[in-house]
RNA sequence: GCCUGUGUGGCGGAAUUGGUAGACGCGCUGGACUCAAAAUCCAGUGAUAGCAAUAUCGUGUGGGUUCGACUCCCACCACAGGCACCA
């Protein structure tokens, strides 16, 4: 028998697979069913692949590899996203030309990828930076652009005037840009866009239909943001002037009692009034000289200005303030608000703040409502000893419970006289401080002692204790309490009345009632529910045009634009007519020219340096400036699963037969990461050219799954911070072989899941393969019978390789294989026909060994288009069967009966079983459940 | 704060239409082989008590449903990822 000689091994099936173009898919055979596997492309850095790699395209290699042997025609092909910014620093910093730095990486990853066996059809591959490409990705953004889809649009950005460039939210820091620290300010700018929002709906409903992992989705959906309200028009007071809101919550309008316009909102400055334009003024400047970031940080306390002037409420003409907030986003919706602070924790706050009122129109209701109710108002005050951190509490026992104080108003009362009366008539103190008046509550409920429905309208009161000074009690005569003070524990425990205890969680709330309930002082939505009344109110609006229904997403536009070198040139010309000209399909590609300096000085695109390359002539001598931004670096990889199929097409980016096809990708695998940027714009490009009828299929990815990252020994994620812990693939590949790393990374644990490296595990990957070798390639050790010892456990494990390996549970997979293994050393022989089964399922991980294991078996030929191995269901179950016997669900022991053997045969042999008998001595059995083939239950007394 | 996900031995991790928790691997212990070691093969290995048979406990915490709960329900805690004044 021959060592296992792992280099001699690898090295001779990877020539082996090349020379004869093993795994070249040819793309117009359809007489099989097409299989598309697809590995997001690595960008080509210099330091090649790392460990986290390995696992993805471990992943997909074993699926490919199985669906080939399984009779699919199967595309696997591979590429390189390599556009962006490290090459395009490796130019600044060298002055040489990427192309060569990115050729030469693009060759070391390739030789890595080809190191470690993958089944990669390399006649497929393409490079986002080559002409070839890239034409088409020109191509493709000049139909966007054609169909008003990419556009030049006016939008906020954070511009730097000393740099004389705009900046991304990450680059400014306290309102100065990261580098040399200079003011950074919000300027609307020209900027040219791709309008994803016209793609929200489409994206939404996609999203259900597919086989992704259900965070990415969420992340998807809040990443669009879609919400349905309302625009609501209103009129500014003595102006000639109004503004639109958008609201979720048009129910509430009766509610709102001010309007807030974020300061950037053209109509500021036109209806501020005299005496308030230097506050506004100085408010502007310091909300413009705000990043996004710092507007939006946590726990900022609500600053804002009023302008002045006055809106009109268009449900009730009430004339309220307006103000200018930064609370108010400029960029989301209208840019407006009408503001509820009953109904809105931001508004509350604000509202709080600068003293405005506040009008509930929603009320809970809590009880159950009766016929013949006696209508009556009420409080409950609520009282907190800061000193002792207890709250008031009066205990009635039997009479109901522990309660709050609680009291019935008398005419003309206010909430805050009644609940101070109460409080001194019930329990005698008098020196507490009011705090706030609570959100109103509708309660239902029955008087006992007066036999009577009530239905009250309930005032919650929330008071802190000053000091301890009592009077004398003043209480009637069906009033019998013990006054106690308890803890919060108690009362979330013991206040089970609902309109206390409502009460108390308002407490704990900011002072806004966000929940449903029914409307009041609401005219026409009295009396209805959130939904009813947002329907009524639509209705209303409409009617009276002062209003309609609006749907709203927190997507914005796409900026489609970078000021930078390395990156597909945008094929507009801006004519001298000031008109934008875009380059005829001929022209394409518009190929990026050399230049000496790659640098973008002051903002300046790089490109603006090739005066020559950017001055354009039309055929008829019209002149104009290339746009000389670049595209971003997502926009090559939005499309160029198309590409694979058909990679050397010169007359389309994919041939459409070809694309109907192959499309969609069955299988697609890659880090979360990608999660809202390259996955949604692949769904973006896609749908538009389904909809232009140049795709065929809704969505390009059916099955989406992340492999996840491969952590340090120590736990932590490799990389700069501890490198002593850092793995490298080649140093693994070299020492123990690439079938031992992808056999290790593939046992280490779920695909999606983050795990920490072990070097143990790949001590025993390389061992479990050596053990696999020194089995099968002993020839003692196959026969050329049947081994019947192996039916059960042969058929068992083609079963689970084969719905474990479908699923992606490689290390399941894994662990059934390692049990057939054991269990072929136990018996000492293999039948040639199981050990060629197994041979040919584990040749999916490690396909170098398996490749040699299954020449010196007998074959000439590659493993890779072997048929798959089938499994016989009824070889897999033995005449006799375990089961478990358990006296009231404790375990007590397991008997071996015949297959489906009957209740009364296993009852008997339970109940008269030695260690389970002496469980029901003087017992008395109450019942007996019995799961055939499983467990027996004997319940006892 | 909100959304999504996760929580099981010394470690990586199995097991969910509710039915023998800890498969498989690592580590550890013992045995065989060997002059010896490595390698290999075989056996054992959740915790506590016990010589043992065995008993009790045990899937983040606390409750609940059930003959029976890692699995279902309620509340909470911890960690990870995402979003974050989105009206």
């Amino acid at each position: 028998m021959q060592e296992l000689n792992h280099k001699k091994i690898e090295s001779k099936w990877q020539k082996y697979w090349e020379e004869h173009e093993t795994f070249k898919t040819d793309v117009w055979d359809f007489s099989k069913p097409k299989y598309y596997v697809l590995d997001m492309f690595p960008y080509p850095s210099g330091v090649g692949l790392h460990a986290g790699h390995v696992s993805g395209y471990t992943a997909t290699d074993i699926i490919s590899r199985m669906k080939r042997m399984q009779g699919f025609n199967v595309l696997h092909p591979m590429g390189y996203d390599s556009f962006g910014l490290p090459a395009e620093q490796y130019a600044v910093t060298t002055g040489n030309h990427p192309d060569g730095f990115t050729k030469k990486n693009v060759e070391y990853f390739t030789q890595q990828l080809k190191s470690l066996g993958f089944d990669y059809d390399w006649s497929k591959k393409i490079l986002t930076s080559d002409p070839k490409f890239y034409k088409w990705t020109q191509w493709i953004f000049k139909q966007l652009y054609l169909d008003g889809y990419a556009k030049y649009v006016d939008m906020p950005v954070n511009w730097c005037e000393e740099l004389g460039t705009v900046l991304s939210n990450d680059e400014v820091i306290d309102g100065k840009s990261e580098r040399g620290g200079y003011p950074v300010v919000r300027k609307n700018m020209k900027q040219l866009c791709i309008d994803q929002v016209a793609f929200a709906e489409k994206l939404l409903e996609g999203l259900d239909h597919l086989d992704w992992p259900e965070s990415t989705k969420e992340i998807q959906r809040n990443w669009i943001g879609k919400s349905i309200g309302a625009h609501v028009t209103f009129k500014v007071a003595d102006f000639d002037e109004e503004f639109v809101v958008f609201t979720t919550r048009c129910d509430t309008l009766f509610g709102a009692t001010y309007c807030v316009l974020s300061p950037e909102h053209k109509l500021v400055d036109k209806i501020t009034s005299e005496d308030k334009k230097q506050e506004v003024a100085d408010y502007k400047k310091i909300c413009a000289s705000k990043s996004d970031l710092e507007r939006t940080e946590l726990n900022h306390e609500k600053t804002g200005v009023f302008i002045g002037a006055y809106a009109i409420n268009p449900v009730n003409n009430n004339k309220i303030p307006i103000y200018i907030s930064d609370y108010v986003l400029a960029s989301y919706g209208t840019g407006a608000i009408m503001a509820v602070p009953a109904h809105d924790t931001r508004d509350y706050e604000f509202a709080t703040k600068f003293n405005i009122p506040i009008i509930q129109v929603l009320e809970e209701e809590t009880g159950i409502k009766q016929e013949n109710e006696t209508k009556k108002e009420s409080i409950v005050a609520i009282i907190y000893n800061k000193n002792s951190n207890k709250y008031l509490t009066l205990n009635w026992k039997q009479m109901g419970g522990r309660l709050f104080i609680g009291g019935t108003k008398n005419n003309n009362e206010s909430s805050l006289e009644c609940a101070l009366r109460e409080i001194k008539e019930e329990t005698g103190y008098i020196n507490v401080k009011f705090i706030k008046e609570l959100p109103r509550i509708n309660h239902h409920y029955y008087a006992k002692n007066k036999n009577i429905y009530f239905n009250t309208d309930a005032t919650p009161l929330y008071f802190e204790l000053i000091d301890e000074k009592q009077v004398k009690q003043n209480l009637d005569a069906d009033e019998s309490f013990e006054i106690e003070w308890v803890d919060a524990q108690i009362i979330e425990q013991e206040v089970v009345d609902e309109l206390h205890k409502k009460s108390y969680e308002y407490t704990l709330n900011s002072g806004a009632m966000i929940g449903d309930g029914i409307h009041i002082n609401s005219e026409f939505l009295n009396g209805l529910n959130k939904k009813d009344a947002i329907n009524k109110m639509l209705e209303y609006l409409e009617q009276n045009n002062i209003g309609q229904k609006h749907v709203n997403y927190k997507f914005r536009e796409w900026i489609f634009a970078r000021q930078r070198y390395w990156g597909e040139p945008v094929p507009i010309v801006h004519m001298e007519d000031n008109t934008d000209y875009v380059l005829e399909d001929i022209e394409l590609p518009l190929v990026l020219p050399k230049l000496e300096d790659y640098q973008a000085h002051n903002g300046k695109a790089p490109l603006e340096n090739a005066t020559e390359w950017k001055n354009y002539v039309s055929k008829d001598g019209k002149k104009g400036i290339r746009e000389t931004s670049t595209m971003p670096g997502s926009a090559g990889s939005s499309w160029y699963y198309f590409r694979y199929i058909d990679p050397n097409n010169d007359n389309m980016f994919c041939d459409p037969k070809l694309a109907k096809h192959w499309l969609p990708v069955d299988l697609y695998l890659g880090g979360p990461e990608h999660a809202v940027g390259h996955l949604i714009y692949s769904r973006i490009w896609n749908r538009y050219l389904y909809d232009k009828g140049l795709s065929f299929v809704k969505e390009p990815f059916k099955k989406l799954v992340h492999q996840g990252m491969i952590l340090g020994e120590n736990g932590i994620k490799m990389g700069k911070r501890y490198p002593e812990y850092a793995v490298d693939p080649k140093d693994i590949c070299e020492k123990y072989g690439a079938d031992t790393l992808r056999l290790y990374e593939m046992f280490m644990g779920p695909i999606e899941a983050s795990k920490p490296w072990s070097s143990k595990g790949v001590d025993a990957a390389r061992k479990f393969i050596e053990r696999v070798w020194r089995f099968f390639t002993n020839k003692e050790n196959i026969s050329n019978s049947e081994v019947k010892q192996l039916d059960k456990i042969y058929n068992t494990t083609v079963k689970k390789v084969t719905n474990d390996f479908e699923s992606l549970n490689f290390n399941t997979a894994i662990s059934q294989m390692m049990i057939f293994v054991n269990e072929c050393y136990k018996i000492g022989t293999c039948s040639l026909e199981y050990a060629q089964g197994f041979i040919k399922m584990i040749s999916c991980i490690i396909p170098h060994t398996a490749e040699e294991i299954w020449q010196i078996l007998g074959h000439n030929e590659t493993i890779a288009y072997e048929s798959w191995p089938s499994y016989d269901e009824s070889k897999m179950v033995d005449e006799n069967v375990n089961i478990a016997i358990s006296v009231n669900g404790k375990l007590r022991n397991t008997i071996k009966v015949p297959l489906n053997s009957e209740k009364s045969y296993v009852e008997k042999l339970a109940l008269t079983d030695q260690k389970v008998s002496k469980h029901l001595e003087n017992k008395e059995i109450v019942k007996i459940i019995f799961v055939p083939n499983k467990i027996i239950n004997i319940v006892v007394r």
